[in-house]
DNA sequence: AGTGAAATGCAGACTGT
DNA sequence: ACAGTCTGCATTTCACT
């Protein structure tokens, strides 16, 4: 975006410690009117700054206790576009990227059981020509944030 | 959580899908009054299934372009507790796990340029007993989410 | 869990700087 | 261009059924 002064860094923080924080609190924080304020997110918004809202649930509690990375080997090239396209509609897929190293792109998963895991990654290989996977079974999440 | 119902989790769905949705409007959705939803949201928020609501922030906007994935192969037996003390100081990091691979644990970082991505792999190699760190640069992040 | 009413917050148009 | 105020309308929130 082009012109993103204090107000807008305040404003995201803001947003980023609760989204659901009316825009007239956000103002009392930043100095600006309600209206003001809903002006200055929607242009954020529209410039891609803020992709959108969610909630974050606590994983443990819904019984998904178990997560992994998969390094993906592809065959031949495909593009990001269709890697996107082909494991977005699977939701045990919570980050995907494409990578510079040995590996094309590497995955985070997170499922119910080891026989979930094992479906899901029947899913993943299913979805995309990929030549083989290596995955890496995460035993206790140190750190998340950001 | 005790009694989780079809409904919550589909409220649950809906809230991680625009956690800025109204109550009106999620109750659309599941066949519920928007007061009988927002019932339901207190509690879940009360019992810890819904930790908070942030706002998706682009980071490439904000300047910290350079992603990498890092795994960190020990010199002996660390205890999870130690590396996580060791990393949580360094803003940088925005993931750490420990997994059953061949490296012991796996680290998420992003940073402003590769000269602050070097400087901060000499700080995660300073914070413990490491032995030697795999670098591998993200190329394109393609689904974040969870 | 639904209903209805009061309080609150939102979204648009308008004005001033 | 950007902030403030006003206003009609939607939403939240409470008491009650």
């Amino acid at each position: 975006m082009a012109g993103m002064d204090e107000i807008d860094h305040r404003i995201l923080a803001a947003l980023v410690a609760d989204a659901r924080a009316t825009y007239a609190e956000i103002g009392a924080d930043v100095g600006l009117s309600a209206p003001a304020v809903k002006r200055r997110v929607d242009k954020l918004q529209d410039s891609g700054v803020i992709r959108g809202f969610t909630a974050v649930v606590d994983p443990e509690v819904l019984g998904w206790n178990i997560e992994a990375m998969i390094d993906v080997y592809c065959q031949g090239r495909i593009s990001p576009a269709e890697l996107r396209a082909a494991w977005l509609p699977i939701p045990e897929v919570v980050q995907a990227s494409t990578v510079a190293g040995s590996a094309d792109a590497v995955l985070r998963v997170r499922a119910r059981s080891v026989p979930h895991l094992e479906e899901t990654l029947e899913r993943i290989r299913e979805a995309a020509a990929i030549e083989r996977t290596e995955s890496t079974v995460v035993l206790s999440r140190l750190i998340e944030r950001g």
